[in-house]
DNA sequence: GACACTTTGTGACGCGACGTCAATAATTGA
DNA sequence: TCAATTATTGACGTCGCGTCACAAAGTGTC
């Protein structure tokens, strides 16, 4: 019973030391790059030992993003909370998804390779179950704070679900840090200040949505720049 | 000097063949499922022979990706001529990029494999300067249209470059397009309407900026159907 | 402590994919 | 016609994924 239990328990911090062991080579070498033979040489394991563990590649690289996607949305739920101006909590999500998608870069990469069907499918069942839960819940965070401004009085929406209205600003952040992670040299097209000019073209979104309080760029500019400051990356368990 | 013409003639034409036999595998198995193997199988030429054309996988797929990009920028262009307002004009270029990324779903698709760092690394040099060229040419299109409308006064930039604000747009409809491709099911999420609902974003966006003349959205999304019927999708040659 | 039984660990193997290269065939020019 | 150049071929080396028959370790009972 003892040792039972000792096993058990080392049977899933293995689970653990996997995806710990796994991260930094899918960040350091791409999707192709994680081989199961380097994987379980590193680990001091024989190949089968990891597929008792994750059924495929894909597993692996699905749980990694799932773990990335919970960071995500935990920055959400905090930022959520940095204020009682419902403008100001939705910036605080804009900047939220700017932290996460510079500073946790290797997250926000790892979360990306979700969006790639064969990742996807072969996923199991359970565990594209548990993603889609996540970032349900991540929408329900930000949607939340549409609905309470639109209960303040401090926006009115057109004919458009909380949801749909979310979906702009997320296609607006998810699509530029996209760009800009991947565009080897936007400058060279002349775009010299992308997050910069994100944030403006936020900034007038809510401007032509009426979102109250108004407040010009530079406050509004100020202001993300503290609340970022103030939403901690959480820790993986 | 005639049959040397005519051999070095079908060889060129192979190019072509090559590419036009590899797209349809790359749309329907992905770039994983793209096989060198099976595809000189289909072609009837040995595998050696597809390398003498292309230096490698990602280079095949780099080129067809040019191919999809040329398309876009085609319908970029074509756009931007359909009308004299130039509000109108830019909601034409956003009219084609709904066009591009949902009747040309495959196009679109294998132009976002280029964002794929592997991909783009193994491309060679000169493809890849092909390639940053016609993005700069769709790029310049668009912000032609942008520093027309401030010529004409109907457009006042704040401190930004044209293609800064370019990048606002691209971002939204880039970012939502990705989206919408690759999140299995937005409903569940509460998007119901994704493409109207970034059309009503960028109208307000659009709106924000004071972009004259001022539309309701119900013109405005009535004129970008008929400016997205009029927008041919490009032959390739 | 011995013994049957279950759970866990192992790595050689099959398969398929990429890219190479020495050998072969075709083409060219004189 | 024939040598020289160019194009084509496909077997081969290498690597990666996932399997599976076998070995080892753990568990519970007498």
């Amino acid at each position: 019973m003892h040792t039972l239990s000792r096993k058990q328990r080392e049977i899933q911090q293995r689970e653990q030391q996997i995806l710990a062991m796994a991260r930094p080579m899918l960040v350091r070498d791409g999707y192709a790059g994680l081989s199961m033979d380097r994987l379980a040489v590193e680990m001091e394991y024989a190949k089968g030992t990891l597929y008792n563990h994750f059924p495929n590649k894909e597993e692996i690289v699905a749980a990694l993003a799932l773990e990335s996607l919970e960071l995500r949305r935990q920055m959400f739920e905090q930022a959520s909370t940095l204020s009682d101006n419902s403008r100001k909590r939705m910036m605080a999500i804009g900047a939220a998804c700017e932290k996460y998608a510079i500073e946790c870069q290797q997250h926000f990469a790892v979360e990306l390779m979700l969006r790639n069907a064969i990742i996807w499918e072969k996923a199991s069942e359970q565990r594209q179950q548990l993603i889609r839960t996540c970032e349900l819940r991540a929408m329900g965070v930000v949607a939340g704070v549409v609905r309470d401004a639109v209960a303040l009085g401090d926006l009115h929406l057109p004919e458009m679900t909380p949801e749909e209205f979310v979906f702009g600003f997320w296609s607006l952040t998810f699509g530029s840090h996209v760009l800009i992670a991947s565009s080897p040299s936007l400058p060279d097209i002349g775009v010299n200040q992308p997050v910069r000019s994100i944030r403006y073209h936020g900034w007038t979104l809510m401007n032509g949505y009426g979102w109250q309080p108004l407040m010009s760029f530079e406050e509004s500019d100020r202001c993300m720049h503290d609340l970022a400051e103030r939403i901690s990356i959480g820790v993986q368990h």
